[in-house]
RNA sequence: GGAGAGAUGGCUGAGUUGGUCGAAAGCGCUCGACUCGAAAUCGAGUAGGGGCCCGAAAUGGUCUCUCGAGAGUUCGAAUCUCUCUCUCUCCGCCA
């Protein structure tokens, strides 16, 4: 797959080369064996084109002296010999490009230049801050107390109903986040000029190794059973995927989607964090943002989307701060990435709320998504593909509520959000089932 | 779930005794002529991917692959066989 679509072998040998500066990272192994790989593909590609020529200027032939009742005995012989050799080269080309991708599939990005190096979280640098943590003069509750109370979240139950990590919102609880996911999309729909897609909420293993959850990442996915399908981890899935294979007129970029979907996380390996709340579970809601960006823009598209993801907690009102992940806590397909982290009183630290990555060619070769210019000879080239949350819902609900706490119980409701709530101003403690 | 029909270039649509078919025709689009300009008309061009060659680059040259996807039969497949995907029609079921 990814062979056939062309491996641009002087592309891909200065990623390597630059991995090999990158410290720790040494692959000396991996690009010889993808040279010579490559190199080996070119050669026989040569050879059974060249037989490919042969015989398509036989069949000429043949056709000829079958029209003119001559006989063509000999050259149907020599040519039965030369298709024997062709398939022969065929099933070394596959055998190749097999090789290729298993390879290819298990690389992960390089680090943007800009990229810090770092070994993990510690290492992450913070960009900036927007808004101060509000002072309280009270002991502030976190949500899981604060949602009892007030009667709008209820973990027991949705442990009866699947089980850990999974939770049900009541009342205006629900109302909070129906009302956040479509303040979400309005103001990425009008005032950001993203196109609002709706897609599947499962897909298929192509478009998971697509985006480059497959195959590395199974573990943490749900897969249906009997099926080739997959709950999405991410609207990414389907948003980047949507033009796989594709080719993109170049005045169409950069495109911009924004969807929202729940996601589906096994959080295999997660066990014993976060266990208490809404913070990590095996389903919460989530607006994402998709960019496919020309190569060269890629960079100011990722600080716009940034911007736009930010742009919701600043109309929130809520205290955040942005960090750029150092090389060791990034992710396998990302080559720069920006967490928007929210402040959370209960924790007295900020917690993710939104990862914002550029994840230049890294997808679109794996989904083969390309662009090409108007001009006559242009050549198509893969696109950058680019997305981030605008918000995860669940955990901005998590914010709203404990940083809006009044200390009596109450919380307030942003200004921005209570035209989605019927002009309610306060959540107050009620028991919707009586 | 049962029965049947289909998938061809930007679009519509020919092609089904396998052989100069990557493909008729029409529409659309591009350029040119006519016109003060436009319409109409006339003429020419117009699928895409990949490799290699030439070149600073563009233009260009050449080979190859692609008629839903994959496999097979054959010297040769849009045309024959098998599997899969999707679309449509009828029946059943259902929000």
């Amino acid at each position: 797959m990814l062979a056939k679509a062309g491996l641009e072998a002087k592309k891909t040998r200065a990623a390597l080369e630059a991995l090999l500066k990158e410290a720790g990272q040494v692959r000396i192994d991996k690009i010889a064996a993808l040279e010579s790989l490559d190199a080996k593909r070119r050669g026989i590609l040569f050879e059974v084109e060249q037989l490919k020529a042969e015989r398509n200027k036989a069949s000429q032939e043949i056709a000829k002296k079958k029209a003119a009742k001559e006989p063509a005995d000999e050259i149907l012989a020599r040519m039965k010999e030369v298709s024997d050799r062709i398939k022969g080269f065929d099933e070394q080309v596959a055998a190749v490009d097999r090789e290729l991708d298993d390879l290819l599939l298990g690389i992960p990005n390089v680090p943007h230049a800009s990229v810090p190096l770092g070994c993990g979280e510690e290492d992450n640098p913070e960009v900036r801050r927007h808004g101060e943590p509000g002072a309280m003069a009270f002991a502030p509750k976190d949500h899981v107390d604060l949602g009892a109370a007030l009667g709008i979240l209820d973990m027991d139950r949705a442990a009866k109903l699947t089980g850990a990590r999974f939770s049900v919102l009541a009342g205006d609880g629900a109302r909070l986040e129906r009302a956040l996911w479509t303040f979400m999309l309005d103001l990425h729909r009008e005032k950001h000029g993203y196109l609002e897609l709706l897609p599947p909420f499962m897909v298929n293993s192509t478009s998971m190794r697509g985006t480059g959850q497959l195959p590395k990442f199974e573990a943490d996915l749900f897969k249906l059973a009997n099926t080739d399908y997959y709950l999405i981890p991410t609207a990414e899935v389907p948003l980047t995927n949507y033009f796989a294979g594709e080719i993109l007129p170049e005045a169409a970029l950069p495109v911009k989607f924004c969807g929202f979907t729940p996601c589906f996380r096994s959080e295999a390996g997660s066990y014993g964090k976060d266990t208490r709340g809404l913070i990590r579970q095996h389903q919460f809601n989530k607006v994402e943002l998709v960019k496919f960006a020309h190569p060269d823009k890629s960079y100011e598209e990722l600080e716009g989307l940034t911007a736009d993801a930010e742009q919701v907690l600043q109309r929130l009102g809520l205290p955040y701060r942005v960090v750029t992940l150092s090389s060791g806590d990034m992710g396998f397909s990302a080559a720069k990435t920006y967490d928007l982290e929210v402040w959370l009183p209960s924790q007295k630290r900020y917690r993710e709320i939104s990862s914002c990555s550029n994840f230049e060619d890294f997808q679109a070769r794996r989904a083969n998504i390309r662009f090409k210019g108007d001009a006559k000879g242009a050549k198509p080239a893969f696109v950058h593909t680019l997305n981030g949350s605008g918000l995860a819902v669940g955990r901005t609900w998590v914010a709203i509520v404990e940083n809006y706490q009044d200390g009596n119980g109450r919380v307030a409701v942003p200004e921005v959000l209570r035209s989605y709530l019927g002009g309610k101003t306060h959540l107050e403690p009620s028991k919707p089932l009586g």
